[in-house]
DNA sequence: GTCAAGAAGATTGTTGACAATAATACAAAG
DNA sequence: CTTTGTATTATTGTCAACAATCTTCTTGAC
């Protein structure tokens, strides 16, 4: 019944506008399915679900107290985004990506995230972007001096990307960048940020913020790679490290 | 009942590799959800199924003699190929993409195509890869030169394609472009293809295959992105001509 | 004649049960 | 002790019916 829709809390852990899914058109309230399925992205972002863990229907219907029916659909939108994948007849499990899949990852990232960049750049009405940017940037600089508790930063960086992806008209593109970035959320968020690296990644916004101002095409697409280049490799440190954990958890 | 899939004939107008789901480790049988979703995005792809057009679970159900379960699953796989668009408690219908978002998809194509393409170039196994890509390349002149009935040429440049993404080791990066090809192959089948763009088609391919011969990775990225700047203006003509006449049967 | 409100019909969303298949445990043979 | 075959269990795949919602048609008022 729709009823049990209410059983479902709403999304804490993470911003419901940051998955993919009600980029467009949006209804005011998430479909059932799309509501399990942003419940179990933040198990699987979090941590919570381990890679590799599987995943049941039965299981999770009975703790939404839903049918198998939504959780299926549930579990389909997890795989366009990665998140889980679905063999026939074996069911669905957290995705463990090898660090040669996240790097292909990070490589269409990043040549995405140079065409939304240079895309907005040579976008004559990209004055009125200019205001919000300005903004974060400058609370991500005050970040980045001042680290906090939290993954504040983290937070503040990915706002500015979703400025910049919905900036662009470009639906399928958002559709596309929003699923590479949940997949990539994974091994940012707790991710080894140095000061040095929270510092360079200002730095390379605010050069970015000065293109796109200008009208640099060209140079906001090379900035913008570069700075998908360096959060790669911050994700990659950390994402040896989950493995190295998970590899010595296993021989134990 | 597993046996109502018999009844559901195999693909006949694409090439069932074309498409994008079993991309690796497929099972030998297609579920029937692809099965269905195969079937229904050949009538997308080849007109049969008009744009804007609506697509009723019961009536697919009924025509495939499956319940509407296994429908609903496949409009939910085309819906991720940008095939159908689906609204809440509304149902599914053939996309109906504007000129502006059918050249967003070729952005995005043109984009990865580079990537794909120069990633290809800097391999250094690529030396496998030759002799098919020059086979192809050959064929290609050829009816690029005599162009013979029916879309042989196209299929050719599809064949080259696959050839291409599947050489690539990153299964994401096949998923998009996969997804992406579908898409835009409801514009070039039966497009405008002049005698003169044939032709510049394969010159272009034959530089490519230099490109990659060489290991010039710079470019073939660049020529991977003008080859498809160059068919996007093929399909924006052909888009332009199928819209005109939408027009003047709707105000008919 | 046009527009609004309501009723009837059509269509999607969800559910629980059944069927088919894969994973597991166990026993027997080499 | 390992391996192979078999029985059991667990889990996914499919179905048909019910509930909720949207669409369309009719009716009535202005």
């Amino acid at each position: 019944m729709a009823t049990a829709a209410s059983s479902i809390p709403p999304s804490t852990i993470l911003p419901s506008d940051l998955s993919a899914w009600p980029v467009g058109a949006s209804p005011l309230t998430q479909s059932l399915p799309e509501q399990i399925a942003t419940r179990l992205s933040e198990r699987i972002v979090s941590g919570t679900y381990t890679p590799g863990q599987r995943i049941m229907e039965q299981a999770v219907a009975f703790e939404f107290e839903v049918s198998r029916g939504p959780v299926r659909e549930a579990l389909r939108l997890l795989e366009k985004d990665g998140l889980v994948i679905i063999l026939a007849r074996r069911g669905a499990q957290v995705t463990n990506p090898t660090i040669a899949e996240v790097n292909e990852i990070f490589d269409i990232r990043a040549m995405l995230n140079g065409l939304r960049d240079r895309t907005i750049a040579e976008n004559p009405q990209r004055e009125q972007l200019l205001p919000a940017l300005e903004q974060g940037i400058k609370q991500l600089a005050q970040t980045a001096a001042d680290p906090g508790p939290g993954d504040e930063y983290i937070d503040i960086v990915l706002k500015l990307n979703r400025l910049l992806t919905q900036a662009v008209g470009n639906r399928r593109l958002q559709t596309i960048l929003g699923s590479l970035a949940v997949q990539t959320v994974r091994y940012t968020r707790l991710g080894l940020l140095t000061p040095q690296r929270r510092q360079q990644s200002a730095q390379n916004w605010q050069r970015l913020l000065r293109s796109i101002s200008d009208g640099d095409g060209d140079e906001a697409e090379r900035i913008a790679r570069q700075r998908v280049s360096d959060s790669r490799d911050a994700a990659i440190e950390q994402l040896l490290r989950q493995k190295a954990a998970a590899d010595a958890k296993a021989s134990a």
